[in-house]
DNA sequence: TGTACATCAGTGAACGCGCGTTCACTGATGTAC
DNA sequence: TGTACATCAGTGAACGCGCGTTCACTGATGTAC
């Protein structure tokens, strides 16, 4: 907490020192992005709605009033927020799908889960919360990026020759099925403890088994 | 809205009419579950965080300061509220569980799912809602049920013939993966509108295919 | 059965607090000439 | 390059509001004799 340094300070000095620090557009940017790294600090163990405006212009270094030169409300910010963590779990996945060499595909998919939701816990944790708790807004945000991953994971199948038996129905209720396990896969990594390294190593062998599972029954479906 | 009757109106009728209808305790009680049944109608759309006190005691119709002969904060209240669902919930399992002559388990499993839903709603939002996104206290009442839930249907496999391939903690694997499919089926049909029947035939039918494939799975599961 | 006292669910006034939002402002940055 | 004016991110005082919680209370219900 300490070591938060706020935008003003962050600008001031900037002006003090040397002026090509920062355009006003650059600074402005700057002030937007502390305002959504601030509430994510915020938000680790609450919900967006129990935030309030001058709590996170208080974190960030800013008079509460200067919040609505970025945002028109918290739902807004809430809003802004989901589509970043929703930014950040896509890039994650095209990071996993190019890595698509390995062997185990399913263990180096849960591999990927893990390594993400360690480097991005807070992110996780906001969506995760928000997902059903949220603003209508925040939900829909992150409702339609999880539809996107769902279609795209289902287009992965359909490449699959072992998955010929499928009607594009059925391979869409599958990569359904297959994002549902993920996302209690997320939840379940979000509650074990990082240094319990035995627990942690449990939820992951149970994880690939859930998965694994589910790709049998893929494996020998019919119509 | 303009049939939710006060229980201070209640209680003063009953009063005022006729001593007999209730005793003090009676009484008490009866307040308790008012706040309980008032909280869950404001709960509709809404978190419980951002539920306050005396918007439940006005919902009622009692002062905000009666509220505390009942529940030491919110919270409390929150988890009563979630303890009180998961027993309706426990209470569909367990009347599922007795209907088991019906030829395809599936179909009737996913039927009474829905039955359940549509007959507590607010329950299946409340529960849903709170189970990330609530207070510790809440979220951790939500968690043991569903851990328990999954026991019990790991038991339920173990009796299964077919099953005899899996060992005690695969089979705890497989009870947790239905469990979340089951939920995220739960979710699907919370969003849907009743109204639409083809919609809802479509999220139900969905879900038989997902549990099928997942008992696909478990048929030809070995180690 | 009648009386005197105890219990306690619900009352109502009062408090201090943090909230979102308004408004007129300041002063550094940006632009036109 | 220098000057005069426009823009606009951030300021700070002020507002009215609903909140949780305190306190002393009331009066019907319950109990002991």
């Amino acid at each position: 907490m300490s070591k938060v340094v706020h935008v003003r300070t962050l600008n001031r000095m900037s002006s003090d020192v040397e002026g090509a620090t920062g355009s006003r557009q650059a600074r402005k940017l700057r002030t937007r992005q502390a305002l959504l790294d601030g509430s994510l600090r915020l938000l680790a163990d609450r919900t967006l709605a129990s935030l309030s405006l001058r709590e996170v212009a208080r974190e960030v270094g800013i008079v509460p009033t200067a919040f609505y030169r970025h945002f028109a409300s918290m739902e807004d910010l809430g809003v802004a927020l989901a589509e970043e963590c929703m930014r950040t779990l896509r890039r994650g996945l095209r990071q996993a799908r190019g890595r698509r060499s390995t062997s185990d595909l399913i263990k180096s998919s849960v591999t990927t889960l893990l390594e993400q939701v360690r480097a991005h816990d807070a992110q996780f944790r906001y969506v995760s919360r928000e997902r059903y708790g949220g603003v209508p807004d925040v939900r829909r945000a992150i409702a339609t990026e999880l539809k996107l991953i769902s279609s795209e994971l289902a287009t992965d199948f359909a490449r699959m020759p072992a998955l010929t038996a499928f009607s594009a129905d059925d391979l869409r209720m599958a990569a359904d099925l297959m994002v549902a396990a993920m996302m209690s896969i997320v939840l379940a990594l979000l509650e074990v403890d990082p240094h319990q390294a035995d627990d942690e190593r449990e939820v992951v062998e149970s994880a690939e088994k859930q998965l694994r599972l589910i790709a049998l029954g893929m494996a020998v479906w019919r119509s």
